[in-house]
DNA sequence: ATCCAGGCTCCTG
DNA sequence: CAGGAGCATGGA
């Protein structure tokens, strides 16, 4: 058993207790411990696998997060890896001050964030659990779509042992490529749903799809390959690429969630429509994942409960 | 009870 | 091409 420790520095103004605050209140986080001082999950390193553990480092003006990564075999421990994973898992490396800049144009959001400085949109373990998790949330209440989650985890995850703890890990790709729809009726998906999960899982193991490749594509040009996939739509592929894939300017504004907050917050008397979300986000333009994961911490904390005045 | 959830596909007219 | 049913369950 090892460890070994690095500091990761954000960029600008990082709230690392606001990222806690969100995960802590998420019905995505099911892989992860998070309690009121740290993150911890298991990740799969080049090496094997570990586990990481996020504080903030004591003292450390401006915040800086140590992380440490753990194994159960020395050559195991890959603190590489661990500080890539929560450099993205944090967004720590955006320029947050051009966030700041870019949403004065809109007083609206501009009013949450100043409440809440620091925030940045979180990311859900690799790739493939982010669209695992997306095809979950699909149409279904969000507490129903975590048992989904725990019930995934528990049924056909992993198992990591560390110190005489025991962490699951979220199945990987190759074990949900084996699974058929009768595998996880019983779990209480629905049918559509493990045929997507399944095919997704497929795609990947048996035809080469690589998720981690499109972050270098165009946002337009990612959502558009992704939606050929049976069961990703437009908000699924927007979901993972804001999500999973760390593009800053992507909202999936037909999100349920966003379109009741934001019809809330501006003022609409009703939800919002698909196209009123996307035009009010233009004026975060460069941003958009940004302001819609602010509009999803706003919701999830209960911050708007009437017209958000912006005088 | 009825409607609708952090959608998508398939079918109809 | 717009509109609606069905999915599977649980909260409001």
């Amino acid at each position: 058993m090892t460890v070994l420790r690095a500091t990761v520095t954000p960029t600008g103004s990082f709230a690392f207790d606001l990222a806690l605050r969100y995960l802590r209140s998420s019905p995505s986080t099911i892989v992860e411990r998070v309690d009121e001082t740290t993150y911890a999950r298991p990740i799969r390193t080049p090496n094997g696998w570990g586990l990481v553990r996020v504080r903030r480092a004591p003292g450390a003006r401006p915040l800086r997060l140590a992380i440490e990564i753990e194994a159960a075999r020395a050559k195991s421990v890959d603190l590489e890896a661990a500080i890539h994973f929560v450099r993205r898992t944090f967004q720590t490396d955006v320029d947050a001050r051009a966030f700041a800049r870019a949403i004065r144009r809109d007083p609206v959001l501009a009013a949450i964030v100043r409440r809440h400085p620091g925030l940045r949109p979180i990311q859900i373990g690799e790739p493939f659990e982010t669209i695992m998790w997306a095809i979950i949330g699909q149409q279904i209440n969000t507490t129903f779509a975590a048992k989904l989650k725990r019930a995934l985890l528990e049924r056909h995850g992993g198992t990591l042992r560390i110190g005489g703890a025991t962490y699951r890990t979220f199945p990987e790709p190759a074990v949900i490529a084996r699974l058929s729809r009768s595998d996880l009726r019983p779990l209480q998906f629905s049918r559509q749903k493990a045929d997507y999960m399944v095919g997704v899982a497929r795609a990947i193991i048996e035809h080469g799809l690589d998720l981690d490749a499109l972050a270098a594509l165009p946002a337009e040009q990612a959502i558009e390959r992704l939606v050929q996939l049976p069961g990703v739509g437009r908000w699924t592929a927007e979901y993972l690429l804001m999500r999973g894939l760390g593009f800053p300017d992507v909202i999936p504004a037909a999100d349920g969630g966003l379109r009741k907050v934001m019809g809330l917050a501006y003022g609409l008397g009703r939800n919002a429509t698909e196209d009123e979300v996307r035009g009010i986000a233009e004026r975060w333009n460069g941003w958009r994942s940004f302001g819609a994961f602010y509009w999803w911490f706003a919701l999830q904390q209960g911050l708007v409960t009437r017209s958000i005045p912006t005088g």
